[in-house]
DNA sequence: AATGAATGAGCTTTCATTCAT
DNA sequence: CATGAATGAAAGCTCATTCAT
């Protein structure tokens, strides 16, 4: 009698597969790509070294596929809150504010996700989830600029400016401020404004006073 | 007859270590700090792995001391850019202008000098050196602030926005434009404009129009 | 089926171990501390490198178990010669003889063991197990005195100077006498005399004839 | 016109060769063969590593050589003393308190002459100077049977274990007792008087109260 | 299918020896 | 002839990957 695998075995083996990544994820999180050992993932997953292989032929493949699917799972969010029938420059600032305020929540993580070098292979992968970013902020530019609410202007650029002060945003709070302080609402509004007023100098209509301007 | 070291040997040795550091600097350039290996390091110096050894401690040394160099060399040119006699507004506009500018020329080594992830050790030293630049931007704008030329704000958080900017606008193009169209002045021109109008909602003389406003 | 390490595994597991610190004890005993390396004890013992490095964490770990291993041996042997109800003379005979004669087994080894100066970390547990004899010898001395067989004396020099003559014995064939002639009967006796002859001065009965006097 | 050394070149070479050996010989009193580095010997001596070079083949020569000069200066002063008109017993004696003396002077130089192991080629040497040692010991020995002061007994052995307590001796106290308290004149009164009581049994006139019974 | 022991290439670093100056 | 910078062959150790159980 030939062998056939069971429903419960398949869910099973994905249920594997996922603790697998999910325990890469926290080891990331802690450590960095850096310090992320084989040895690591497996004792946080509770299996052994040899069973990651089996479900990644390398741990590169690991790396790329848990960064696939954590940027593909922040981009849609943050896609999500940038889709909508209001204004482009509020729909722009919605995302900036997901994206930044979900990635303040694990600093170390979301650094080595989006900035950290890697090994070539994983490399290009990360620079494509970065890409996707760049692409979704410049989307939403250019529509805003599509429906007349801007003049037009290097919608590449600025996003590129936009994910680097979030970058930064997320670093530099992970070197330089005490716990618990990083995703301080004002700090998170400081940049959301910050990334709105660089291309604030774009905007039709002028008459909009913007919302940081003081009294 | 004693040897005595002549005045070629001492130059001689001076040049070697120049040498060496800079052969890992263009390794670091080409693979990052990631990359870099003793062994690459003697190849591309054209001297023996021993050889490092002689003129530094260990690799760390070796990192810490080119990291070191670099960030304080570029530091001080930003510096002097952003100190005179004019406006706070103009002089954190040429601060970003020359860093931006002077990276631009090596993408690749200007994101491992400022942004790469290393051994603990180096890490230490690379974060005073970022630090160097915050407080440098942050400076300037503070005392844009005391002379009366802009409200108050966030101004650490601000200047992370800034060299986040600055850093994506680095890697930004390393990965998605063609050679040599990175250090487009059109797009230098742009993130400096970003970056200037990310705090210009601060500036007390409202009436100045922003020079990035389009006709 | 999730895995489980059967007993044979176990048991294969100790014997790898085992295996391991017979072949660093076999190539101590070819070459002493100072010859022995990584990939000559794993080469001796049919295992890779890496392998040496799961069974210990460094080769002074491995040292340093070997020595106390193998030290604690011979002491407990030698111990066991000392105690018991005879005169203290006879036991400290027996003592020297038996430790004598195991070590002219191996003459190289136990030079090593018990001689060879190593890393510090090693020499540490070497003084230790030195001391160990030295206390051994001395205190059934001391017994011996406080049983009323001999005036006091200086009995740690005396100790000293036992295990002194033991191991030039154990070193001075290896260098000198054809193979197979060290550990003659005769000249085992012979060490033992000196030994007991060493100290005879300080018997109390005097009248006692000395076994070694000529006839 | 032919190079021809002059005379105070030829003395200057010598000088220079002896303070090369001198240096050698500190550096091992400090830290034993183990950790003699060229570069600290070349330090001590106060020139270059090279000339080392030039005044020796090799490390292994200088050791060699620092050895074989070292023992022979022992070896005859200790010959000096076993020579002379008066009984073979006060010779034996004579010639193990100053070997002993001097060498608790110097404990770990000592210890590292003669018994340090070291690489192949300087072993050879150092057992060829230890036999040295036996040999006078033995030969003292020898005279003193056909005298006619001892029965007949096995002097290379006896030989043996007279170095073995001695070097046991400088080594003891290296480790275990106290600074400056290793050369206590009463412990070397209780080795000398081991070592020669070690073979009392074969004098022939029994009626010579041993110096170390009790009264 | 799962285990974890075994592998071995590769890492940084040391140091006796050589050789251009 | 002295110098000390340069060499490069090891050394101990790590860790991604393989494979017998």
């Amino acid at each position: 009698m030939p062998y056939r695998p069971t429903e419960a075995t398949e869910r099973r083996k994905a249920e594997r597969r996922s603790l697998i990544l999910k325990a890469a994820r926290e080891q990331i999180a802690t450590d960095g790509f850096r310090g992320t050992r084989v040895r690591l993932v497996a004792a946080r997953a509770g299996v052994s070294e040899g069973t990651i292989y089996r479900y990644f032929p390398s741990m590169t493949a690991l790396f790329t596929e848990l960064l696939r699917m954590s940027a593909m799972r922040e981009l849609e969010v943050a896609t999500r809150a940038a889709t909508g029938p209001g204004p482009g420059a509020d729909r722009l600032a919605a995302a900036v504010r997901i994206h930044l305020t979900r990635a303040l929540k694990r600093p170390r993580l979301a650094h080595a996700l989006l900035a950290e070098p890697v090994a070539p292979d994983v490399e290009a992968v990360r620079l494509a989830c970065r890409k996707g970013f760049h692409e979704m902020f410049a989307g939403v530019m250019d529509q805003a600029i599509a429906g007349g609410e801007y003049y037009p202007f290097d919608t590449a650029m600025a996003a590129a400016c936009i994910t680097g002060a979030i970058d930064e945003a997320i670093i530099w709070p992970f070197a330089a401020v005490p716990d618990g302080a990083a995703d301080n609402p004002q700090r998170i509004d400081f940049v959301v404004g910050f990334c709105m007023a660089g291309i604030a100098a774009f905007r039709r209509n002028a008459g909009v006073i913007s919302p940081f301007r003081r009294a």
